[in-house]
DNA sequence: ACAATGTGTTTTAACCTTTAATTAAAAATG
DNA sequence: CATTTTTAATTAAAGGTTAAAACACATTGT
């Protein structure tokens, strides 16, 4: 591996030089810089980001940190982010904590030890967490992207998942539901205690009843979403409208209706959250709440940036807001 | 941010002792241990993995290419090895390359200049291409997921696509099916290519015909499946069965065929491939061609990191096979 | 003619580690 | 007790880069 030691020697010049005319960072006469450029081609020569990290004291590296990453509704804010990563120069260095709290700590631990720029957090079991490890370092920019209080200074993306679950309701009881149930995430995670705070509300306003036969909750996963479906229904008399509070758990729950003879949405009409890519070809094409994903991806990585190059002092709280999808898994009662 | 002199200094020894006790690669007593510990604590240290890296020349670090990470199985693969980096004290920087062969250069330097140990290419762009990239660099282990051939050496992890086409067209035809059509991915890609292969050998063993009307090439995205299936649905009469080469673009085929009241698998049977998580949970449920995801991500990481470790020279070869998993979506012909 | 200014390049220190070589002290040997 | 061996620590170089400071030389103004 040639240094820049190495194409100094070869172009008779010194390796500021070298450097200078690598990176343009002041001019270099027309002949060096031809000389440099071809000894910089013999030799092959690629600059050590380590080395060069090392002096300037920033790496160009994001970590990043979800609970699953093959979970969709994950999976394409990671990509949202890795296409600006890709964008403007970046890295990004990925970990799942699959719900592992000594997982979570490791990881970030040894992602600041590789000095990454800033941190990525869309773990929802750092949330309520006192996370020491943050001592053990400098400061570094970051931004979290779920509701809930942090125990670090932290710029948040949220999702307004209140929001959400009230439009999600709303809109059943629009389309003449009045018997809404709601299979929710584990309630220990303020997205999934939002959507479900949501749904009450939009309830109450409406003046309907909140059955507790008709709420359940699940993983966020589609295992979760058939157990809390089956439950409800282990229970008596269906509602005629459910409000699922993730599409992964919605895919849950039509495919359990199936193998129960339950038509959707004759027989019961779905409303999931999220809009995950697949969402549109599940059968029927979920009707669902739109979450801006790539946006936040975008969102997320652009703040983290703009903290950065500003550096900014005070935390930002951008709130990025959901809307409904209207497909075909809800049908108007009359 | 405290250094390793800094330790040294307050704890009134060598950063070379620190170092040491640190990293316990030599003897150092009792006394001076603590010493050190006490500082390391009392200072807040932790050490820059950068430094050590420049020093050692390695970085504990893999780079993963991917086509798309939004897509279940890169996904589930990715998440195979990220838990094994995780296991193994790696970190994992995670490169999308979205069919942008500009995109897959740009991030194969930049990661080999960040100096990652080992590469991991699970993006079909690079076969058949003759990457220059790689004469810039080192010669960075690396192993390529994909079948076909490559311009540079590497370790290889084949996914035997010939043999799972052969046995799910095998399976439609056990089951009594006579007209069989296939959905397949782009035919420039080998793994499209060999799954076709291995359907069409399946047919001629069993004496039967293949019918060009029931052929039509997807994306490998839900999409594509929508759009080769609405194809084949013009061409005039269905087949009795359809192998669609990949889940994704089953979930597509299973949604339209919903809306042309198309009932699956009472008029359509549908076997698809990769078995991805939400197969099992597609309505009906997925019978489908496994591929040991997950395995495949371990393997690929196992086979790097031994090729580190032992310093092995040669380029090995491992074949996963793919097994058949039996749901919901065939229906036995009498 | 000579100081002042400007230009293009080199020297050198710094970034933070690890580790081979070295030293100092203690323990063992004859 | 003098000498060798062992032990435990330190010193200093190396890893590959950047950039401030220094330098050498040419140009300009008076």
């Amino acid at each position: 591996m040639a240094t820049i030691k190495d194409v100094a020697k070869h172009a008779g010049v010194s390796t500021s030089t070298v450097s200078h005319v690598l990176n343009k960072t002041r001019y270099v006469s027309e002949e060096i810089t031809a000389r440099v450029k071809k000894a910089v081609e013999e030799l092959q020569y690629a600059p050590s980001a380590l080395a060069r990290s090392l002096k300037l004291k920033h790496t160009r590296t994001f970590g990043m940190l979800v609970t699953t990453s093959t979970n969709p509704f994950f999976a394409e804010v990671v990509k949202g982010v890795e296409r600006r990563c890709y964008e403007q120069g970046y890295n990004l260095l990925l970990c799942n904590t699959e719900g592992d709290l000594e997982r979570l700590r490791f990881n970030i631990d040894m992602l600041l030890q590789k000095r990454v720029d800033g941190l990525l957090l869309m773990s929802d079991e750092i949330v309520s967490q006192n996370l020491d490890i943050f001592a053990r370092h400098k400061a570094v920019p970051t931004v979290v992207m779920d509701c809930g209080k942090t125990h670090f200074p932290a710029d948040k993306i949220q999702d307004n998942s209140y929001l959400g679950g009230y439009l999600a309701t709303q809109y059943l009881i629009e389309k003449g539901h009045r018997q809404i149930g709601c299979i929710t995430g584990p309630l220990n995670k303020p997205t999934a205690e939002k959507r479900l705070a949501g749904y009450k509300q939009a309830l109450l306003d409406a003046g309907l009843i909140i059955n507790e036969d008709w709420l359940a909750d699940g993983d966020f996963e589609c295992e979760g979403g058939q157990q809390a479906f089956e439950n409800i229904l282990s229970r008596g008399t269906l509602p005629s409208a459910l409000f699922v509070c993730n599409d992964m758990m919605a895919l849950g729950v039509i495919n359990s209706a199936g193998k129960h003879g339950i038509s959707i949405p004759d027989d019961l009409s779905i409303i999931g959250y999220d809009d995950i890519k697949i969402a549109r070809f599940f059968t029927p094409s979920l009707t669902t709440i739109h979450q801006p994903k790539f946006n936040l991806g975008r969102k997320a990585f652009d703040t983290l940036l703009d903290k950065i190059q500003s550096k900014r002092e005070n935390d930002l709280e951008i709130k990025l807001e959901p809307t409904l999808v209207e497909r075909d898994s809800v049908k108007p009662m009359d």
